[in-house]
RNA sequence: GCCGACGUAGCUCAGCUGGUAGAGCACUUCACUCGUAAUGAAGGGGUCCGGGGUUCGAGUCCCCGCGUCGGCUCCA
């Protein structure tokens, strides 16, 4: 007897009956079989399948064995493995220790362990660890595989006090379906250690050729709040060296994109113990903002908004109605003002109905959209607070489309095309995700039917590719959520768009059809940079500080060689600043070197050297600040070139701003932040 | 909010086992007038996060707050 199994290649490859994935990896040859990790089984059409290379295989499968070489999958292995051997060895150094799980994840692996009564782990107590690990690595323990039934395991673990375990044990048969039910679970033995485990691993620990334990940290068991903190120590592993030591170094240039640091660095914001989670911006950092806004609002204006701006407090009453005060309580701030409950508002919604109720509506008059960069205070938990991205006041570039439910999806439509259009501007590349009904909510379930499907009609009708996530929606509606991934492969979400059928009920919302009876418009929540504070983190960070140059805080930097020059480098910031450029001129008794050094630090775009040779000529040295071939955002290097003034003039002109934005500067040439900033320089 | 770590000059950090604070950068002044990433010298600057406690004596040890960082839960 005989089976066949199919190879990558599409060969067919004859094995005896009862053959393993290492036999067929020997069959293949004696290299290979060394080097193989696990083995990839795919029965026809079904998912492939990662499993241990001491599996015997069917007949008919398609086979890939897995090496050091095979990508993810292969990692995703020893990863595992080492969660394993990260256990082993907390067994050994912390007696009566309980084991939670350990999985593999995307950088590497945690394992989540409960420690025994009085015992802290903390990153000092790692090397340690990671020696008992590297001493069971040496030793190429097997990873053996068993099955045990379901009652013989529960036992088993329940005698060694492993109680998650056995909660694990429990889980595993409630949630199998019921024609397939739980008989026997598998458990893995490497050296002195066993676990329960699924796997697949590796043949033995020895596969694990490079790790490194990073961190400590608290996990609740089973993500839930409500129950135990566990210690989590988080590691990552390699098949060499080598990679391990590119995974640190992509932390290190993560860590020097920071946008904390770099708020620090350029000067653009900063925090204060007195106002925790709320940015202060400084004149530099107010720069970025207000550009920001301005592009924002002529991008608004030009699709049909109309700019509002409403209070930050409100009676109590007002979040009573809208279902805040319910739902949201937690997270808001309120006072007393003469004896009247009040409280800051955590959305703009129900400030933006005020608007719609204030008049009469009619069909005609459909869709009103409002936009406001608007301020809301969120109370965060004082744990989760991050730099820019997760602070406790935001301005949201919010907006509030009502319209009629026959509108609905191409409103739904236009805000997809304008996210487009924005992240365009920043060449992002964006993701979508569907989220719906949660289990906090407010509406009827015909009414999150109707608005889950118009969502997602809008979608499908583009033809666009989401992913759903059920579940995680606004307490009101379901929203489609927009992703984009940044320099470095982070994903960061910016927009939100929320399809709300609730508010207008609640708020008794109105107007008149053409059958001149009332009808109840629909609200569409809409932000798409998310937050100006967010979004200027993320861009901080994709662009790792190199801002794009309309966003630059200083756009040119002006060098003169020596004081004789000063003459000359004044006209030239005199005509920069005429055309709106900011600049900045350097005059301090310092050496080029130094004044060049500096404004690079200060990731200025255009820095301009003029000296006596420059004055003659009429032109500039201009050391321009370009992106690296091939490299991502943020990766920059300079180069020189001379240019007559008048050039330099044209080429900032045509650079200032991305197409899409010169397209809508007002009559008078400029945006209207830009004619602001031109009234106060002539003051 | 929860777990852990951390909090010393504007920034980055040193300060061993308790004996009343230091460096580099930044800042100020002076000299240098400089051609594409740091000129030199001098000087000023500290409630050692806050409050208690132990001690003859606390930046250092203990407790309680606050903040920050890494995670978890949550989230634009």
């Amino acid at each position: 007897m005989s089976i066949t199994v199919h190879l990558p290649d599409g060969t067919a490859l004859e094995l005896a009956q009862g053959a393993t994935g290492a036999d067929a990896a020997a069959a293949i040859g004696a290299g290979l079989a060394r080097a193989a990790i696990a083995v990839a089984v795919q029965r026809d059409g079904s998912e492939p399948q990662v499993v241990d290379l001491a599996r015997p295989l069917e007949s008919g499968v398609r086979i890939a064995i897995l090496t050091a070489k095979s990508g993810p999958q292969a990692l995703e292995v020893i990863r595992h493995d080492a969660a394993h051997v990260l256990a082993t060895a907390m067994c050994e150094l912390y007696p009566g220790v309980k084991l939670a799980i350990g999985p593999p994840i995307a950088e590497g692996f945690y394992y989540d362990f409960d420690l025994p009564e009085g015992v802290r782990l903390s990153d000092d107590d790692l090397p340690a660890i990671e020696e008992r690990m590297r001493a069971h690595i040496a030793a190429a323990e097997r990873f053996e595989r068993s099955e045990l039934s379901v009652s013989a395991a529960r036992e088993r673990f329940a005698a060694e006090g492993q109680d998650y375990k056995v909660e694990l044990i429990d889980d595993i048969v409630r949630s199998a379906p019921a024609q397939a039910p739980v008989q026997t679970v598998s458990l893995y033995t490497n050296g002195p250690f066993t676990d329960l485990c699924r796997g697949p691993h590796a043949p033995d620990t020895s596969a694990i050729k490079a790790f490194r334990l990073q961190s400590v940290a608290g996990a609740y068991w089973r993500g839930d709040s409500k129950r135990p903190m566990l210690t989590r120590v988080y590691g990552t592993a390699f098949f060499s060296q080598k990679e391990l030591e590119e995974h640190q170094a992509r932390l290190e240039a993560a860590r020097a994109r920071d946008h904390r640091r770099l708020g620090r660095d350029l000067d653009l914001f900063l925090f204060s113990e007195l106002s925790p989670g709320s940015p202060f911006w400084t004149p530099a950092g107010m720069t970025i903002f207000n550009e920001l806004t301005s592009a924002w609002r002529a991008l608004n204006s030009a699709r049909g908004y109309h700019e509002v701006r409403t209070p930050i407090l409100y009676d109590a009453e007002l979040w009573r109605q809208s279902g805040h005060w319910e739902k949201y309580r937690e997270n808001m701030y309120f006072t007393e003002v003469e004896g009247r409950q009040m409280g800051l508002k955590p959305m703009n919604c129900p400030a933006h109905i005020q608007i719609y109720k204030s008049a009469r509506r009619s069909y005609r008059d459909l869709p009103i959209r409002y936009s406001e960069a608007g301020l809301v205070h969120r109370h965060e938990p004082s744990g989760v607070l991050h730099g820019l991205l997760r602070v406790r006041h935001i301005t949201q570039d919010d907006a509030h489309i009502f319209c009629s439910e026959d509108q609905v999806q191409e409103e739904v439509r236009a805000c997809l095309q304008f996210a487009f259009e924005i992240y365009e501007l920043f060449d992002f590349d964006v993701r979508l995700e569907l989220s719906t009904r949660p289990t906090q909510r407010i509406g009827s379930e015909e009414m999150w039917d109707r608005a889950e499907a118009a969502l997602a009609g809008a979608l499908d009708a583009q033809g666009l590719a989401y992913e759903r996530n059920e579940g995680d929606g606004a307490f009101y509606g379901p929203k489609i959520d927009l992703h984009m991934e940044d320099a470095i492969g982070r994903s960061w979400q910016l927009g939100t768009i929320q399809l709300d059928y609730s508010m207008p009920e609640r708020f008794d919302l109105r107007y008149n059809g053409a059958d001149n009876a009332e009808h109840v418009p629909v609200m569409i929540h809409r932000a798409l940079l998310g937050s100006f504070e967010r979004f200027i983190g993320i861009l901080l960070e994709h662009f790792a500080g190199e801002l794009p140059l309309w966003l630059a805080p200083v756009q040119a930097l002006i060098a003169p060689v020596s004081d004789p020059a000063a003459a000359y480098a004044q006209r030239v910031a005199e005509r920069l600043r005429a055309g709106g450029v900011r600049c900045e001129l350097d005059l301090r008794a310092e050496s080029l070197g130094r004044k060049i050094r500096d404004a690079e630090l200060r990731k200025i775009p255009y820095i301009l050297v003029v000296g006596p040779k420059e004055a003659a000529a009429s032109t500039v040295s201009a050391r321009v600040r370009r992106r690296r071939k091939g490299a991502p955002p943020g990766e920059v290097e300079h180069h020189e070139q001379q240019t007559e003034l008048d050039e330099l003039c044209a080429e900032l002109e045509r650079e200032r701003y991305p197409q899409s934005i010169r397209a809508l500067r007002t009559p008078g040439g400029r945006l209207p932040t830009e004619a602001l900033e031109q009234k106060l320089d002539i003051l």
